[in-house]
DNA sequence: AAGTTTCTCAACCGCCGCGCA
DNA sequence: CTGCGCGGCGGTTGAGAAACT
């Protein structure tokens, strides 16, 4: 088509910003909107093209945007995300709030890609590579796998939905803020909310329909919509290997809110931050959240392969490692397992089974 | 202590889809 | 209907930092 660049390469500025820069930029953008970003450099006084200056502000010196470290919980989304959306980081962003769909990428590249391989896991298709991974049997993998498969769909034309929907709401309505993308999926307004729930509706419906041997779901009504509640094996905090979707209804009146809650929230372990020592609790998620593998809950439940697996994941060391061999010997570790048992098992309702 | 390798992440690049004229 | 401009997205790069030898 022989579109001309987006900005003139001769004269502006690439590489990284000087503090001012960023304050003229942040200052502009506060006083005025960002408006056009092709137009924006030149009223800032800033020798950048436009591009550049959206992605400055969209990664960087939007305020709200969390930096720092990521947390357990984060990374238990963004697996879980990656698994069903694969690399449509923007789709995962906004299941993340605070969290730029860059940052997310980058994390994904650096850090959880890594240690999904070294564990054995394929970070693209999230199935184990070799198949043995913590003693699954073959059965469960492709039963798991083929639940996933099925979820990955759903979410796959949930997302649709989401966009299409967003859309027919930004014609109804007035122009959609500048950061409209991270807020046009999570916030529906009642008038089309109806249809979007159709969707959501099909989706809860399908996974009924999945019949996933290790898992039931039942509902409960509500005002607006269903809650699903789970009993998997008797236990019924786990559906599948994964968490649960869930849909706040509480937070904005007429808007639906549907969040991921992983397993660490079912559990109670929500909140807790990612620190060191908690380095073992997070590989027995990953073990469980591959969709192919026996399952935290599993790992748990399962008296045969519990403990073993468990310390295997905990043997993992801060330095990338895997200290195969470093297994249930060391009596911190086990503890730490106790410890961290007890605490799940504090937090399940009264009348949920006890962990054994 | 110095050189080398590996890791991290901000930033860039190019493509794509949407909206407008 | 078509072409163009723009914003957004995902892949990639490269400079600096950290780790290793």
């Amino acid at each position: 088509m022989g579109r001309s660049p987006c900005c003139e390469k001769i004269g502006l500025k690439k590489g990284p910003w000087t503090p001012e820069e960023d304050q003229k930029l942040l200052a502009y953008i506060e006083e005025h909107g960002h408006g056009s970003w092709r137009a924006l450099p030149a009223k800032a006084g800033l020798q950048r093209c436009g591009k550049s200056c959206r992605l400055r502000w969209t990664n960087y010196l939007r305020p709200d945007i969390k930096r720092g470290k990521f947390s357990l919980q984060e990374e238990q989304t963004i697996i879980q995300l990656h698994a069903l959306l694969g690399n449509r980081w923007s789709a995962i962003a906004t299941h993340l709030p605070k969290r730029t769909d860059n940052e997310i990428k980058n994390y994904w590249n650096t850090h959880l890609k890594k240690r999904l391989a070294k564990m054995g896991i394929d970070p693209v298709t999230h199935k184990s590579v070799s198949g043995t991974l913590t003693g699954t049997t073959d059965d469960k993998s492709s039963k798991a796998a083929a639940s996933l498969s099925h979820m990955a769909q759903w979410e796959s034309a949930r997302l649709e939905a989401e966009e299409r929907l967003a859309r027919e709401s930004k014609m109804r309505t007035a122009a959609p803020t500048p950061t409209a993308r991270h807020v046009q999926q999570t916030n529906v307004p009642a008038s089309t909310a109806s249809q979007y729930l159709d969707v959501l509706h099909a989706w809860q419906g399908a996974k009924i329909d999945l019949e996933s041997p290790t898992s039931t779901l039942t509902f409960t009504g509500s005002n607006s919509g269903m809650l699903p509640t789970h009993t998997t094996n008797g236990l019924e905090v786990s559906e599948s290997n994964s968490g649960m979707w869930q849909r706040s209804d509480e937070l904005e009146g007429e808007e639906s809110n549907w969040q991921f809650f992983s397993k660490h929230q079912v559990l109670g372990l929500e909140g807790k931050d990612r620190e060191e020592d908690f380095i073992g609790c997070e590989e027995a998620w990953f073990s469980g959240i591959a969709g192919v593998g026996a399952g935290f809950t599993g790992m748990l439940l399962d008296g045969s392969t519990s403990e073993h697996d468990a310390s295997e994941c905990w043997g993992e060391s801060s330095n990338g490692q895997t200290e195969h061999g470093n297994q249930a010997s060391d009596e911190e570790d086990k503890n730490y397992w106790n410890g961290i048992l007890g605490m799940v098992n504090s937090k399940l309702p009264p009348q949920s089974p006890p962990f054994v």
